[in-house]
RNA sequence: GCGGACGUGGCGAAAUGGUAGACGCAGCGGACUUAAAAUCCGCUUCGCGUAAGCGAGUGUCGGUUCGAGUCCGACCGUCCGCACCA
């Protein structure tokens, strides 16, 4: 009997793999009459390392994809990288190294890595986003949405990232930072390439609708980000003379077009253009605008920030009265980005526009009564009403609920001319120029004569130069001393190449369709994306829940409409992992400690820790995500080497629900290899023939537990529910181990280890391989089928119900399942135990839940 | 402020409204060993009790139910997302 070895037995399973290739993806034609599983995690950016937190993604990912395999289905799982952007570039000024080297020495060092964790990838399907195979063809897309109008050109204020020297999309700013800088973002006007995600945004929210296998706290964020309100745009005209540019009035958005009648004043934003135009010729405006920019509404200062204005000495009229005058503020509560940055304030029905009202002492006129409240004693402090009721003060409106009021409001506003019933939405169009060099670079060319000209489809990919240097900030493009010299596709006169590169997000928001045939012409293969597509499960980190995983819902929609293929959701099911922790330690006087450096002690129930190699004791911090800053750090490979890949894959999956965070202990990581052993010895041990079990009560027993066990792991990986699988696979190879069956070439036995192996193969998948050719079974357990159960073995013979009295558990009885209740009734009733507590007592009522529980109802 | 999730032993966690704590970690006891490691066996929610057993127990308070960790309401706490969104 000898101890598992992983060293020898784990590579030499995956040669095996690889030599019968027997992940290569089937084509619909070979798998005739399979059913497709198209199984992805989130492909990774190649920073250099496969760490804990990739390893748990895409060990989760291949045990889906070996499961369903197992079960019949023709699977494709394929890996790529994420490879455009930032670091790269911050390599090559640090380093000197060119991106593209950086990239690709990353990419080979962690595609040797993933190969190390057995997974069951076609790697024949693998690119990176910095092939020009695959960046020409999404510039070929692009330009093909260009000429459809989904991609425009506009002059805005960006978020501009001074340390990255970038524009950032709003989904990549983070309070106010640069989600990888951190640096505080500034405001820039300039000329930028989008995508017109806004003309999907109703069909993103409703999509939602339909993704039953996300998690719902996903579908909300996303929502929640789109952001949807309806409302009104109303025009409120000038009284007296009209500022230039504003002879329809001011336009303002609202979503309680009912409360008109309450309106006090009318408000904009400091940036708003009437700011702009007014505080040139008035000194106090201007500085306001000025003092309104600096705070900025970048940090959480806004949550302390009081709300200001300044008056701009403009009136407006009310759109239902044009006698009645408004007075226009500038105020530092309305936002540029949201609606027309104009609003009309009702201070009684609005929280921030009674804060104002109070400040600057202008009215407040109640217009919505609460049900039951008498006119004459209504009255508002310092909150505002915005629950329902119904509308008085308020002419025509008088009398109707807040609805009906709404609906009456905008019908008069349209038919007065003065605006419209309207959709707005908190989601922006999306802006994907980056003024960077590591990225695809967009394909358009300037021409002074024909304005911007896509670049022609037999010029494509433009390839990105690799002669560039990184020694000055900025774009290497722009510094290039011919790359962006060319000759108009169009007139044929001088011109220039677009400099900008693509938000990587582009990248990444079409991949997984390219997976269905990646070495296709055509950005998209059709055929292959209409079988492969939508992605049956997909994995990764909830951080995407809105970036990549809103822009892919939305290219793809854009993709299908132009014809490219035919799905309108990617993603059927996703599921959002949880990261991988560890505890921390620190010294006294400061500083992190790495775990291997620790050694750690429990005294009468107290956790101590002390230094390795200085004995100075160390403070336990607390469990965090494994970061290099807090060295809380465990690298996958030093796993590998000291209990083998199986032992790290089961480890990462037992210890917690997939969904949530696991945290990193040597004692689990020894649990699992403990496990791996104790499986393996059962294997070892196992003689060479099928011959009747010396004892048939024993060898039926352990029948039974087989089938209960294939039973209760199906269902835990069907669910996502790995751990509690895991935890049946302990309990399985617990009760094979001591099972009295020791014959250990009995048919019962060989029936209990042929289904295990097979159980554990998606979770360790090298250890079932070599428990598989030890039983002698010919071919591989990856190609062996699932086991299945026989439902009546899988069902327990006689079953154990508790008695309750009164609710408590008093004792217990012995029968057969589908016993029927009265049978059980009488059965209860006459059990010692029942009687003994019965004693004094009538019973009122039993209640019976047949093959569950017995509830006795006494006094 | 708005929206959401969660709260169970020393720890990670299990429990279609039906025996709370499966499984693992740590701990304790034992076997094997000259010894240790490894391995194997047993115990391990708390309190009282030698034991059989009794009592308490899933953040707090209340409700629905024969029966609540699970459903409903209020509160406390932790975490996540959005945040002056008109």
């Amino acid at each position: 009997m000898a101890r598992y070895n992983p060293k020898e037995v784990e590579p030499k399973w995956r040669s095996a793999w690889d030599a019968h290739g027997v992940f290569r993806t089937r084509s619909p034609e070979e798998a005739a009459g399979k059913p497709k599983y198209y199984v992805l995690e989130m492909f990774p950016y190649p920073s250099g390392n496969i760490h804990m937190g990739h390893a748990r993604n895409y060990v989760m990912g291949d045990v889906v994809a070996r499961f369903k395999r197992a079960r019949g289905f023709n699977v494709l799982h394929p890996m790529g990288w994420d490879a455009f952007g930032m670091p790269a570039e911050n390599a090559a000024m640090e380093r000197g190294v060119h991106p593209k080297a950086w990239t690709y020495q990353n990419i080979d060092n962690m595609r040797a890595q993933l190969k190390l964790l057995g997974l069951s990838i076609d790697w024949s399907r693998e690119f990176a986003t910095c092939d020009p195979d695959y960046y020409g063809r999404q510039q070929a897309w692009f330009i093909e949405l260009f000429r459809q109008g989904l991609v425009f050109r506009k002059e805005s204020v960006v978020n501009w990232d001074p340390v990255d020297n970038t524009v950032l999309a709003n989904e990549q700013v983070i309070d106010g930072r640069g989600w990888r800088s951190g640096a505080l973002v500034e405001k820039r006007k300039l000329t930028q390439w989008f995508l017109r995600i806004t003309d999907y945004a109703d069909e993103l929210i409703e999509g939602l609708k339909g993704l039953a296998r996300w998690p719902e706290k996903v579908r909300l964020m996303q929502e929640n980000w789109i952001g949807k309100s309806r409302g009104a745009r109303v025009s409120f005209p000038f009284a007296g003379h009209a500022p230039a540019g504003f002879d329809k009035g001011l336009e303002v958005y609202t979503t309680r077009p009912d409360t008109l009648y309450g309106a006090s004043f009318v408000g904009i934003a400091a940036d708003h253009p009437l700011a702009d135009q007014l505080s040139r010729q008035n000194p106090e405006l201007a500085a306001f605008v000025e003092e309104c920019r600096k705070g900025g509404a970048t940090e959480a200062e806004i949550e302390t920030a009081e709300k200001k204005g300044v008056f701009t000495g403009l009136y407006v009229q009310h759109p239902f009265d044009p006698n009645w005058k408004l007075p226009v503020w500038i105020a530092n509560f309305i936002l540029m980005g949201y609606g027309t940055g104009a609003i009309f304030a009702c201070p009684a029905h609005d929280q921030r526009d009674l804060d104002f009202a109070r400040k600057y002492d202008l009215p407040v006129r109640p217009v919505v009564l609460p049900e039951g409240t008498d006119p004459a004693e209504f009255e508002l402090g310092d909150e505002a009403y915005t629950g329902p009721g119904k509308l008085y003060n308020s002419q025509f409106l008088d009398g109707l609920d807040v609805e009906a009021g709404k609906a009456a409001a905008i019908d008069r506003i349209e038919s007065l001319g003065l605006g419209e019933g309207a959709t707005v939405y908190r989601l922006h169009d999306w802006g994907v120029s980056r003024q960077r060099y590591w990225g695809c670079p967009i394909p358009i060319i300037h021409c002074k004569a024909c304005g911007p000209v896509p670049v022609p489809a037999e010029q494509l990919p433009v390839e990105l130069p690799d002669d560039v240097t990184f020694d000055l900030p900025g774009n290497p493009l722009l510094r290039h001393p011919t790359w962006r010299h060319v000759k108009c596709p169009s007139c044929g006169g001088e011109a220039e190449r677009e400099t900008d590169t693509l938000d990587t997000f582009v990248d990444s928001s079409w991949y997984f369709a390219r997976f269905a045939n990646p070495k296709a012409a055509d950005p998209i293969d059709k055929a292959a994306a209409d079988y492969w597509l939508a992605v049956d499960q997909y994995i990764g980190g909830v951080e995407h829940a809105v970036l990549h995983l809103l822009y892919a819902r939305f290219i793809t929609r854009a993709l299908t409409d132009a014809g490219a293929m035919s799905v309108r959701e990617p993603f059927a099911g996703l599921f959002t992992q949880g990261m991988v922790t560890h505890e921390t330690y620190k010294k006294p006087e400061g500083g992190w400690v790495d775990p291997t450096q620790v050694v750690l002690e429990t005294v009468d129930g107290k956790r101590s820790a002390r230094h390795a190699e200085t004995g100075e004791s160390l403070v336990i911090g607390d469990i965090e995500k494994m970061s290099k800053s807090k060295k809380n750090v465990v690298a996958p490979e030093e796993i590998l080497d000291a209990y083998g890949v199986d032992a790290g894959r089961l480890f990462v999956l037992s210890d917690s629900p997939p969904e949530r965070d696991v945290q990193w202990t040597s004692g689990g990581v020894e649990g699992a290899w403990r496990f791996v052993n104790r499986v393996w010895a059962e294997f070892d041990a196992l003689g060479e023939a099928a011959i009747p079990a010396a004892d048939e009560d024993a060898a039926q027993a352990l029948r039974r537990a087989t089938h209960k066990a294939i039973k209760a792991v199906t269902e835990g990986f069907e669910g996502f529910r790995f751990n509690s699988a895991i935890a049946r696979l302990y309990e399985f190879v617990n009760t094979v181990k001591s099972s009295p069956v020791e014959q250990t070439g009995s048919a019962a036995r060989r029936e209990a280890l042929s289904a295990l192996a097979r159980l554990v193969a998606p979770i360790v998948p090298h250890l079932a391989e070599e428990a598989w050719a030890r039983m002698g079974e010919s071919g591989m357990a990856v190609d062996a089928p699932w086991p299945e159960f026989d439902p009546e073995l899988a069902a327990d013979q006689e079953l154990v119900l508790p008695v309750q009295i009164n609710g408590k558990r008093r004792a217990e009885v012995r029968v057969r399942p589908g016993t029927p209740e009265a049978e059980v009734e009488q059965i209860a009733l006459s059990d010692e135990a029942v009687k003994r507590h019965l004693e004094g007592q009538t019973v009122r009522k039993v209640i019976v839940v047949k093959d569950r529980i017995v509830n006795i109802v006494a006094g």
